[in-house]
DNA sequence: TACAGTTACTGAACATGTTCAAAATATTTC
DNA sequence: GAAATATTTTGAACATGTTCAGTAACTGTA
């Protein structure tokens, strides 16, 4: 992920108005309507320097999203620094902020899951080629959870637990029609609040065997960073 | 969805011949490399032909797919009407008999998940256009939960959460590699455990408003069929 | 400065999904 | 059965993402 090609100031400066150029169109006229020609055009380039810098229109997308990603960890940093926040409105600070900086983009948003289902494609959401893009996701989410008094199991749980509810919560906001997408906003701390009250429960000590079970299936299911043998979503890239 | 151009016998002997000939091409080569051109030749047809009975190459996967959601439906009703099944062996049934039918074709599925991003497209998994898909697959499950004793609340949600589940196991299910998709299997089982457990205990009526807390929230967010501002995920169809 | 090597860029050519006007074939109507 | 109509089929033409062999511009070295 981020830069790819930069070794050069010049490099570097055609990138970033190549990026911020087609930003801007696609935010104007939408993802499809727009060619790579069109793109190239705009930002004063040609159509090869475009493919110089980004492997495919796509990967446009997820050079954005790469910011996007950046940016929320600087927004959460900064929400916590500055308010003594407790778990929710942690939790509350890391969804909504994610909400805010994608707000006016949602149209953009699909382009990630257009590969959700080829496990071998290098953009796949869940496949091997944006496993650093995951990682950072979820320690965002350990940032949230901070040094929050939690069971072992619980906390091994939580940042993929927040991470997958995230992108299900993005997948809503992408449908969300209503205005400004205050419905997303609402199921966000319909959850949250959920999920905290929920929280406090499973804490009980009476409950650590059911969370045992819980935790066996998911680290047999390669669903934990720490599991043995690893599903997809945390294997190191095929070809490294 | 079903068979969209079947007005004729002629036409219907045509389709089906286009899709049994397309999808042995796509298991033998899979998706990517096999162009619409390769197809038509395949079956003996024009370019023009397979693009007559399909609107894309999608397309074909999809119609591919209502031939599963049949053949699942089929199936699971078979299963229970011989057998004398609990709530855990009917919802096993619907989970497996289901990946029995896909175990050869997990390439192709990724197809039904591109276009998950993108709501306006018809052939998105969470639009407008394949909304019958999604009834019509929880409808499978309504019957897999039959007349399980169950509160009307759980009762309602259920099915939705059934057939959510049932999405992501099929994710897990693509993107898995072990032997057999075993691993898939062993996830099905774990999870289902874990669920009826998890039912007979919300059954009891000093969780009802727990419940009932759970219940508004989903109904609020649209993603009951029953709420009166519904999701996009249970909208009619824009263009009827 | 001249040269070598690297980096940045160019645009023609290609591959392939999709469209569409026209032709072929089948069906209905009289 | 002939004309009219509807259905099915054709393949050339188009649009657009992507590749790649080449060219230009730059950077460091002697």
């Amino acid at each position: 992920m981020f830069n790819k090609t930069a070794s050069t100031p010049k490099a570097h400066l055609t990138r970033s108005h190549l990026l911020s150029t087609a930003l801007r169109v696609f935010r104007e006229r939408g993802l499809e309507s727009v060619t790579m020609r069109d793109l190239a055009a705009a930002a004063g380039a040609s159509l090869g320097a475009a493919y110089y810098y980004f492997p495919s229109k796509e990967a446009i997308i997820q050079a954005y999203y790469d910011d996007v990603q950046a940016e929320h960890a600087r927004r959460l940093t900064a929400a916590i620094s500055e308010t003594k926040l407790d778990l929710k409105g942690r939790l509350c600070a890391a969804f909504h902020s994610k909400l805010d900086i994608l707000q006016g983009d949602r149209r953009l948003l699909g382009a990630l899951f257009r590969y959700t289902g080829e496990p071998q494609h290098p953009l796949s959401a869940l496949g091997a080629g944006t496993r650093q893009n995951r990682q950072q996701s979820m320690s965002v989410f350990k940032t949230a959870i901070g040094d929050e008094r939690l069971p072992d199991d619980v906390r091994a749980i939580l940042p993929v637990a927040l991470w997958g509810l995230h992108m299900g919560i993005l997948l809503y906001f992408i449908y969300d029609e209503s205005a400004e997408q205050q419905r997303t906003r609402r199921l966000v701390d319909g959850v949250l609040t959920l999920l905290v009250r929920f929280l406090s429960l499973v804490k009980l000590p009476i409950l650590k065997p059911v969370r045992g079970s819980v935790l066996t299936l998911l680290r047999d299911a390669g669903l934990l960073p720490e599991s043995d043998s690893p599903h997809l979503l945390f294997s190191k890239e095929l070809q490294p």
